[in-house]
DNA sequence: CGGCGACTTGAAACGTGTCAATTAGCGTGG
DNA sequence: CCACGCTAATTGACACGTTTCAAGTCGCCG
């Protein structure tokens, strides 16, 4: 069951509970909750004991300016913590909103943190869950100092296509083009790669015009693949 | 002789050493070095089974791009873990190079991980320092993201110069203007804000001329706090 | 039917990049 | 001692990418 998803929140599952029960019954979880699209899950400053994992929709994290713009810093797909921070302290330092309907578990800190010193491999999961929130971390900070809009715009399409795939919620169609659910608004994209919603709507129409990519009732196909790799990391 | 001062590499002596031994008997360095300006500390994918911890100078961490741009992650000041992901995998993923003459020191990361599990203060240093790099990269990607060059240059001068502070390595004068070592080149602080370095030094100009900031001989002051930390903030 | 949010499109303004010329400082070697 | 070449920094003119502003379309829901 586990290792071949190293996001989902079945591994976590698995790792916690080496008895091997069903994922579907989770005491590890303290509680489950729902959210509908747009709520948020958590503010910044909030104090929390408990550490949320999402289990299905999407969801960001937001950091908002006192001028009222926003940079989202991640988005967070099913099997995500919402931020590896929030296991070591309570206080999350930015906004965590639902961007479809989400429902999410939460671990109890305390618990989880003696589970953590137990298990060496939850240990290592953990390790490796921090070191990939960084790396997409510092690649978003490279994005955003050293490319061009047309750039950041395809790579935050092909990371979203390349994490979606490692959790099998894509679909690769008879012309290899690559298809996925794509719930985000033109706004969304825009607080992600720094751009305005009118720079991402002229782009996005770019692409659409060269035939790289096709958007349609909020999913999203990459006709052209290796096409549109190629914008995303050339000059 | 803890707690004050989150980031010192003393604090990491002392939690190591809690029988209080002096700070320069080190048993715990594997080995401590010396690089000078300019050179490579360690290069990206290079393998490391040591954790280095800068011990004097300034150093940064940059990501290199194929058409030879580059973008800092961030500055490395004394007491600073490299990156604290080292902890966890020997693989960096990007490369140090000293910025001025460094000297630093190396965990063996087996060893570390030992103590780690074994001083509870230990783990909460370290996650302290965890938490405080992934708060500068959001930082830094909000910078990016969203300031103009002002913005992004004033702040990047008062992040360093709170960071020199809590280190005790700031002076200030009569006129409480603030006053630090600087030995960035404006090519650093272009690489690290995202800019041109001809944009960094019409900018830097335009700081002096409105007699906010004064360089001199590899030192910074800042001679209007109040009002330099204006220009940062808002917009 | 009216209103609202998401998106599109065009024109003009603005911030930052690019290019080029110039100066200053510094270590090296003749 | 000076000439040389190097790197860092400065400055101005111009180009380009992105933002801003505005008008307009479309689909959806009350």
């Amino acid at each position: 069951m586990p290792g071949a998803v190293p996001e989902s929140y079945l591994t976590w599952v698995a790792a916690t509970q080496p008895t091997a029960e069903r994922a579907d019954a989770l005491p590890i979880y303290q509680s489950v909750h729902s959210i509908p699209a747009r709520r948020i899950i958590c503010r910044e400053r909030d104090l929390h004991d408990a550490v949320p994992v999402i289990c299905s929709g999407w969801a960001a994290s937001v950091i908002m300016l006192s001028d009222g713009s926003r940079q989202i810093l991640c988005f967070l797909l099913p099997g995500d913590l919402v931020s590896t921070t929030l296991l070591f302290e309570p206080r999350s330092h930015c906004l965590v909103e639902a961007v479809t309907d989400v429902t999410y578990g939460s671990f109890k800190r305390g618990e989880l943190k003696e589970l953590l010193l137990q298990h060496p491999s939850l240990f290592d999961q953990l390790s490796r869950a921090w070191i990939e929130e960084k790396e997409r971390a510092d690649q978003l900070i490279v994005d955003l100092g050293r490319r061009t809009a047309d750039e950041r715009i395809a790579r935050l399409i092909l990371s979203l296509s390349d994490r979606l795939a490692r959790r099998g919620m894509t679909r690769v169609d008879a012309a290899s083009a690559i298809e996925m659910d794509f719930p985000l608004r033109q706004h969304h994209v825009a607080d992600a790669t720094g751009l305005t919603p009118v720079h991402v709507s002229k782009v996005l129409s770019e692409f659409r015009r060269n035939g790289l990519i096709r958007i349609s009732d909020r999913s999203l196909a990459i006709l052209d693949p290796g096409g549109f790799r190629r914008i995303a990391h050339m000059r």
